[in-house]
DNA sequence: TATTAATGACCGACCGGTCAGTATTATAAA
DNA sequence: TTTATAATACTGACCGGTCGGTCATTAATA
């Protein structure tokens, strides 16, 4: 992750890698089969952390309005920790996406993906059946805060946002929830 | 644009490019000094006509609540427009991220974001003062609704969420002024 | 005839991946 | 405990392929 954050998924060379992991060039290829294979070994591993860090937060309260405010929360937590690798994050989106030509570097992304956007609409749903939220699409609204997230952390890693001002997740989750309430 | 698509920002070689423009590869360097100058050209070229468009609609509609949906609504069927080279968005914005070692290949993306920003922070900043905004924080509300904006061009691109239902900019607009409505 | 535009064969730097050899550790035999 | 042997881990010099960029030559135009 260090050589990923200095020089880019596109542009490091194993043998950055090696230096920096402290061995020579031929033992990356006894844990990695390819470059390719040892890209798509960090992004799991990456990705599971947000998922296991994420869990935490989706079943906890039971109100819907905090259920929102405790995802968001653990969301801006998570991406807030990583603030060495927010670019990383990135690489490895672009490196999901769909090209005409040649299959993605890392396959399966938008499923991942897709999973998470129906968590969050469950929990859409299930505030719109206790009348807490209004009658939204809740597929669309679910869609909407990721893309929120998403977005942030975009910005962040571009240094025009700062997740680590305090006041900013309170905020958003404010105006997005203001945006849902009945 | 064309040869981005299929094989990404980060894969093609110069010779593709020749071949698709139907020249030989020589005569691309009449045109431009490296690989990496032609990419910043595609890019410039890119983010202009994206200004443009948006342009049209940060002025036109003098009520706060309608500049705002005009402005959502503009930038979704510009990025709709884009569809076939949406993924070359997100390498340009990936290309833009600063990196720990040397300069990034797009340099003063910040700069652009920035400065987009500060146009809609203005629009909202009216909005306020003409008392139809709550007295939210501007600044943020601003970053809040590009972070929203660039996330769903993301879906878009990853194939999770269709820009073209035609029902999405009014129900996004909706959530979003919702949100910061008085 | 001069000037400009276009070309693609060629060069060399670069880097992923290999593999013959070395060091280390585990196991077995003495 | 020592020695012999096997198995495993590690290494970096090297190979082969790739591709950005050059430039001598040719074609088109003034």
């Amino acid at each position: 992750m260090k050589v990923f954050a200095a020089q880019g998924i596109h542009n490091f060379r194993m043998i950055d890698i090696a230096v920096e992991a402290g061995v020579g060039k031929g033992t990356l290829y006894e844990y990695f089969p390819s470059k390719d294979d040892l890209i798509v070994g960090c992004f799991h591993q990456f990705f599971e952390d947000y998922q296991i860090h994420a869990e935490k937060g989706l079943t906890q309260p039971d109100d819907p309005t905090d259920k929102i405010r405790q995802f968001i929360k653990l969301s801006f937590d998570f991406f807030r920790d990583q603030k060495e690798h927010l670019d990383i994050v990135f690489d490895f989106y672009t490196a999901g996406l769909p090209r005409r030509n040649g299959r993605p570097l890392l396959d399966g992304m938008d499923d991942v993906y897709r999973k998470l956007i129906s968590e969050v609409e469950a929990m859409i749903t299930d505030g719109i059946k206790r009348e807490v939220f209004r009658p939204v699409d809740a597929h669309l609204a679910a869609s909407h805060l990721l893309a929120l997230l998403d977005g942030l952390t975009f910005q962040a890693a571009m240094g025009v946002t700062d997740l680590s001002d305090r006041s900013l997740p309170d905020e958003i989750s404010q105006t997005f929830l203001n945006g849902i309430l009945s």
